[in-house]
DNA sequence: TGGTTATGGTTGTTTACGCAACTTATGTTG
DNA sequence: CAACATAAGTTGCGTAAACAACCATAACCA
């Protein structure tokens, strides 16, 4: 490969080493704290799976956040002492914990949804519909090729 | 907003949480070890502006790789304990360290790149030139919204 | 049924991140 | 020139990441 193509290719090693999604998320971090909730991007994430869900296994957690087991148990220690998840041994299968979320938990959806749906506005502005459209597209299909 | 938007609205939610990302620097990592680059991927993304471009100061590597001064601090320490770069006193301006690739750093150039390439070939594979020039124009503009 | 395998979760270690506070060197300006 | 502001880099602290090794429970199956 020539060095030319290094500069012609910036694009793509900005997209490997994460560049963009280091600058949503941090833009997330910060719309969170000003809204006054004290909880990172990645406990966000988390957040939202329960929001959408309760009572999920870690495992789950997991696999809908695409991160690995021990990511999750350390995320829920966190939240947990938070006071805004909870464990739930699974009666069924002891070794699963059901997550939950407390009533502090519940409450902080509205904002919390709100905030990230204002992160999305100001990442996405000034493009059309249809270029959001392909985006999604092509970056479905960049998660179907790594999984 | 309604739950049901919780839903459909699931890739935005994937794109604020890093989901995407973490999928392919997570590849990089893998592609650099099987190719017995024991280097991280922030480590690569700081050798590959090395690689473009020797003599850098700190500072414009922190807006070059979107990590903050703190971070780009202790990547180049990691790195320098691998032998990789070395800190060269600014004699013109004694606040700025110019950061310069060793022999080895310079010699890992090839396999860096190529790691790289195959990671993104596996990360866009099925994906047409336009799809992949449209995602480009949209990231760009993220990039654009948010710094 | 008893041994093996698979699964859900935790812990340890090293690396990296964000933010705030700090030091040292350079610039600015009254 | 002294006083203040700005810039480059470092350090401290709390959080999060990957990977490997581990424990407990469940599932398999011979």
């Amino acid at each position: 490969m020539l060095d030319q193509d290094l500069v012609s290719q910036e694009y793509f090693y900005n997209f490997l080493t994460g560049k963009y999604s280091i600058a949503v998320m941090r833009r997330l971090q910060r719309n969170l704290k000003e809204a006054g909730l004290s909880i990172t991007s990645e406990q966000w994430s988390i957040m939202y799976n329960l929001w959408v869900e309760e009572g999920l296994t870690q495992q789950e957690l997991a696999i809908r956040t695409f991160r690995d087991k021990p990511s999750v148990t350390r995320l829920i220690n966190n939240l947990e002492r938070l006071n805004l998840v909870i464990r739930v041994n699974d009666k069924n299968d002891r070794r699963s914990n059901l997550i939950y979320l407390t009533k502090t938990g519940r409450k902080m959806k509205d904002e919390g949804m709100k905030q990230a749906n204002n992160t999305i506005e100001q990442a996405l502005g000034g493009l059309t519909d249809d270029q959001i459209a392909l985006s999604h597209t092509a970056l479905h299909r960049v998660l179907f090729n790594l999984k």
